[in-house]
DNA sequence: GTCTATAAGAAGATAGAC
DNA sequence: GTCTATCTTCTTATAGAC
């Protein structure tokens, strides 16, 4: 790995833990095993490396999304995968996305960092927005639209049931976000709640 | 208002905005309309006030969620009112509580404030989970239990109806947050999910 | 590309007059 | 309780040797 490289990762992972403005380039530098002047070298200022972290983000959040068919546009072309394997594919899908998101190391960093930092302005503002709520609803909503088509779901409004079926995952990865230590519990309750969510939805009734 | 009471005030709506560590005591002082070193004749350092701020919270915490009925422990009093009035109590319910939480000056501050600080020590980690996660599903659980008990709902686990209902809520509720331009479009979407909720998990179906 | 030395300024906090 | 003046330390960033 390149020092330019590892510069981005010890700051992402620094501001992750405490935020831009608490950390100091030197910390940067220490944890890269440099001195803070070298860091010059590769980035013009403090703010350089926090673009170059959102810069770098954007250039992979498309394909990190493709790796997991998490967000992004290809729904369409994955619900026929999801609607045709076993019925327990929506637990599955669930604990999956729960567990990529918390535990994938760069993904992690990023979402606490942004986390941090969501209101220094509109831009940060957006990009959360768009990488947390707004793309995975409207991804889990193409599925459910097909699922409801295919007719295992009782008529229901796909955006909605994208809201009431990722929001408690999102409301969970949040938590285990700040409290790493209740990842067990928080599996368990999206376990139970993806259970009823099918339970309810259905259109044969419970399960 | 006492010039201490207006020092924790400005230092929270900085806090709210930028973080504790962003802002420097010459601005909180600043915006009292007084200069920094004066300050240090209400609070002892930079720290303090903030501890102070967390103190306050800590100490309207049961008197604001008693207010409005929302978080604590009262909810087994309350319940009996949800469940006698109008069939659509539980729209009006979820927008009352996004509504308050969203505007009240002080609560949409502090839950910014915490936003941004939730990762800074663990102390604030379980405050943040305490008062936006687990009180509010606790409540909401036993509204639910009550509702189930009285045969207007199919038989389901409280505590899963309660994250049913409460995570879309909490989720819109963080995006006006960082963008409360949104409001609108999130008062439609938690309407629209709230009808959605009593339709799947009312005893006679869709209303 | 990394270092030491250092500039230049910001920030937290204190001293002491009023 | 508020002010000005000041101290001290931290922090970003640059200069220039190697």
């Amino acid at each position: 790995m390149t020092t330019k490289q590892k510069i981005l990762n010890e700051a992402m992972t620094l501001f992750a833990e405490r935020g831009y403005s608490a950390v100091c380039v030197g910390e940067i530098a220490e944890a890269v095993g440099i001195k803070a002047p070298s860091l010059y070298k590769h980035f013009k200022s403090k703010q350089d490396i926090f673009n170059a972290i959102l810069d770098e983000m954007r250039s992979n959040y498309d394909k990190q999304a493709a790796a997991l068919n998490i967000n992004g546009n290809k729904a369409e072309g994955d619900a026929p995968v999801f609607a045709l394997v076993s019925e327990d594919v929506l637990v599955q899908m669930g604990i999956e996305l729960f567990r990529f998101f918390l535990h994938d190391d760069y993904a992690s960093k990023f979402r606490k960092m942004l986390t941090i930092e969501q209101f220094h302005n509109s831009e940060l503002s957006m990009l959360y927005s768009k990488q947390y709520v707004d793309d995975p609803l409207v991804y889990q909503s193409t599925i459910f639209a097909y699922i409801s088509a295919s007719g295992g779901f009782i008529n229901a409004d796909p955006n909605i049931m994208a809201l009431h079926f990722y929001a408690p995952i999102y409301m969970m990865l949040t938590m285990c976000d700040r409290q790493p230590e209740r990842e067990k519990e928080a599996l368990q309750l999206i376990e139970e709640h993806i259970k009823q969510f099918r339970a309810v939805y259905s259109k044969d009734g419970q399960t």
